[in-house]
Parts: structure tokens; C-alpha cells; sequence
DNA sequence: ACGCCTTGTTGGCATAGCGTCAACAACGCC
DNA sequence: GGCGTTGTTGACGCTATGCCAACAAGGCGT
């Protein structure tokens, strides 16, 4: 047995701000990842961090702040692809790998994209879909900057809107990949990566032509 | 004053399921689009309806199931497209008038499917992913149909699969369109158009050929 | 080493929303 | 006009959230 008068473990462990949110936030995620909203209890993550219950709300305040910095940080990770931005290239090389290395990350990330493609939220919130427009403009971005555009797209809107267009059909078809197994890897990429070409090629002129004197 | 006698309107008014339900619906359909769901109560519902609180449990056993309902109906309008089945028309010609008519149905019913775009951006659980699937699904059907190739769809699983990343875009880009206005009508259509016809014209080819011998 | 002060942490209270159920009443029928 | 059917209600129990005052762990000055 252990000296009596020994170490005498605290009950209560007193952690800095920081390093207890950081741990909440990680037992929320968990939670969150595998139930609905609704279905998780406050009471049950508290539990899971071993924690009272009004220390979360000290914390987050509300329990859908909490929900919103948990899925915050479940989208922090995957949506941001590999620059892979090779000098010189041809631009079809450069979308090549680009999409390659895309593809890469999302595969070694899979349960993370997955659960990101469709994550567990009851209802439709604002703020939520807010989130999920960040992380798409983000993608935009790095798309724009690997095909050579991102000044264009500054001045024309519509090419910006093109790509996010386009983005969907790059979520559409990695969930037809990893989550439902109806294409392989293979065809992913030739998919996304001959309409991406064919955009540039064909759709991008005709809108930068039709629109070009606006603003 | 009125008649102490007279018409004796009765304090509530008994009315059959099927139209209560509807009534019901109706209201439940109006806050769920403007408000998500953890912020509409049942109570609220039942105070747009003009009838107590229980009797939404009695026709839709759970508030869930309730929401579950509303927006089925709510799906049930826009995501599918009018045939605008020519025969003989040549396939180009299909698929352009086709995506007119699909433009056009969602112009018309913006709000309703700005709200559906909203809810699969945001996810929610399995049965309304459930839901929104089945959509989509009814959506490729009909897409294969108005290209012609609906017999190989059935054959060929990969190509249901590059229809469902195609619809991806369609949402993405009438979102663009419809919910902020970063494209117009002739843009999503010319974009829309573009990518169906080179997918068909580049894509799908390589797909069957490659997985000719499959099952 | 002792005690104070800061602040991380807790438990209980008040409120709101949901699902259930027995009682009530409107309408049809004999 | 009485009676049975059934649409409809209001209240009850339970759970969950947000709030708040009390508590205590760890640092700091003396």
C-alpha cells in the first residue's frame, strides 16, 4: 500500500486556460464526431474530459460555442492542400500534382475528411455554414495559386466563383471515393483534373471576356 | 352584441388528420427555413398552427421526426429537374435545354432551395444526409436519362459516381448564383453546360473502358 | 513556513423544452 | 337526442442548458 501520508493527490488538478480548453475542446471533437449535435449532452463531454459541467460554459460560454470551436478545428486540418507549386511548370503539370499531392493528404487523413464532408450538426446554423465557407475560400486560394490565376481572380469575381463551383465537385467526388468506394483514386484525379483543364481552357476566357470592363 | 343563441362558434374546431397534418407542416416548413432547428420550439410551431403543443407529438411522434418531415417536403420540389425529353434531339441540345429548365425551376423557388443547399453544406445526421442522398440520387437518375445513358449507369456504378461530383458542382455553382450573386444565370448555365459535355465527351469513355469487365 | 489573494473549479438553482398520458369535447351515427 | 369515436388539450415528469455564488489549489509576499 501507498504511504498514507504521502504525495496526497489534489482532487482537483488546476490546470492553466489554455492547456484545460485545449482538452475539452479535444474530448468535444471526439464526441461530436461520432454523434449529432442534439444527441451529445453537455454532461457527457465534461465526462469525457472528467470535469465539471459548468466549467465547459466558463469556458465556451454557450454549448453551440463550443460545438462551432470544435468543428473550427476539425476543419483547420484537411482543407488545405499542398502547395506543390513547381516554378516554370506547365500549367497542366503543375494542376497534375497538385490534384496527386491533394489526393495524398486526403487519403492519409481519410476518417478526418469523411467526418468533415458530413459532419454531425442538427439544424442549420448561420455561423456553421460561415465556418464551412472559410475553409472553402481557403481551397479557392491555393487553386487559384497553383493554375497561375490569382490575380485574375482578384479582378474578376466570377472566376472565384467558378472555382468554388468547382471545389464542388472536388468534395462531391473524394466522398464518392472515400466514403462510398464508387470511384477509385485513378479516376478522382482524372476527373477533377480534365475539367479542371477544361475550365481554364473554355469557361474562364468567356467569362473574363463578357465581364472584363465591371467595377 | 351577437346573439346569446346563435351560431355558438365552437372554441375548437375539429378538423380531419390528413389536413391538420398539412396545416401543421405548413407552418413547421416557414420556421424551419428562416431559423435552424435547435432555435424553433415546438411550441412555437404549435402557436403558428393555432393548436396545442401535444398534438404535434400526436402526428409526428418527435420533434425530429417533425423536421425530418418538413423538409422532405421542403426537398421535394426543386431537386427534380423537368424532363424536357426531346426525341431525337441531338445530346448537346438535351442537356441545354434541360439545364434551362433546371435554372429556371430553382429561380423560381429560391428561397426553398437556398435553404436545401444550406442544409447539406452544413451536414446534419445520418437520416437527413438519408434524405438529401435520395435527392441527388433521383437527380443523377434523371441526368442520365436526359444524356442517354442510362443503361450504362446501370452497368457502370463509376459513372453514377462522376454524375453525383457533377451535381456536387450544380450546387456549388446555383449557390454562387442564388445565394450570393457572385454569378449570373448565363454563367452557371455556360459553365454547367461546358463540364457535363466534356465529361461525357472525356471522361466517362476512359471510365468505361477501363472498368469495361467489371461485376 | 504561514497566510493571503488570485482564479480555476465545482455543485446547486432556475428555467425551458420535449415526450407522455389521461381527461375532455367535437362530430358522426343510430 | 343520447352515445361512441377520435381529434385535441393541458398538466406532469424528465432532461439539459446557463448562471452564479461558494470552494479550494497554487503562487506570492512576508
Amino acid at each position: 500500500m501507498t504511504d498514507h501520508a504521502a504525495v496526497e493527490v489534489p482532487r482537483r488538478v488546476r490546470k492553466g486556460p489554455d492547456e484545460r480548453r485545449e482538452q475539452i475542446l479535444k474530448c468535444a471533437r471526439a464526441l461530436f464526431r461520432e454523434r449529432p449535435y442534439g444527441s451529445v449532452s453537455n454532461t457527457e463531454i465534461a465526462a469525457a474530459a472528467g470535469v465539471s459541467r459548468g466549467l465547459l460554459n466558463h469556458y465556451f460560454g454557450t454549448k453551440r460555442d463550443l460545438y462551432l470551436a470544435a468543428v473550427a478545428q476539425m476543419l483547420a486540418v484537411p482543407p488545405i492542400p499542398v502547395p506543390a507549386f513547381v516554378e516554370g511548370a506547365m500549367v497542366p503539370d503543375r494542376i497534375d500534382q497538385s490534384i496527386e499531392a491533394w489526393l495524398e493528404l486526403l487519403q492519409r487523413n481519410r476518417t478526418t475528411w469523411i467526418t468533415a464532408l458530413d459532419m454531425s450538426a442538427s439544424g442549420v446554423d448561420a455561423e456553421l455554414v460561415e465556418i464551412l465557407e472559410e475553409g472553402r475560400e481557403s481551397a479557392v486560394d491555393h487553386m487559384a495559386e497553383v493554375v497561375g490565376l490569382a490575380p485574375a481572380t482578384r479582378e474578376h469575381p466570377e472566376i472565384r466563383a467558378a472555382f468554388r463551383g468547382y471545389s464542388g465537385m472536388a468534395e462531391a467526388t473524394t466522398r464518392e471515393w472515400l466514403k462510398y468506394g464508387r470511384l477509385d483514386r485513378d479516376q478522382v484525379h482524372l476527373m477533377l483534373k480534365e475539367v479542371l483543364l477544361h475550365l481554364l481552357d473554355r469557361v474562364v476566357p468567356q467569362f473574363v471576356q463578357s465581364g472584363a470592363g465591371s467595377g
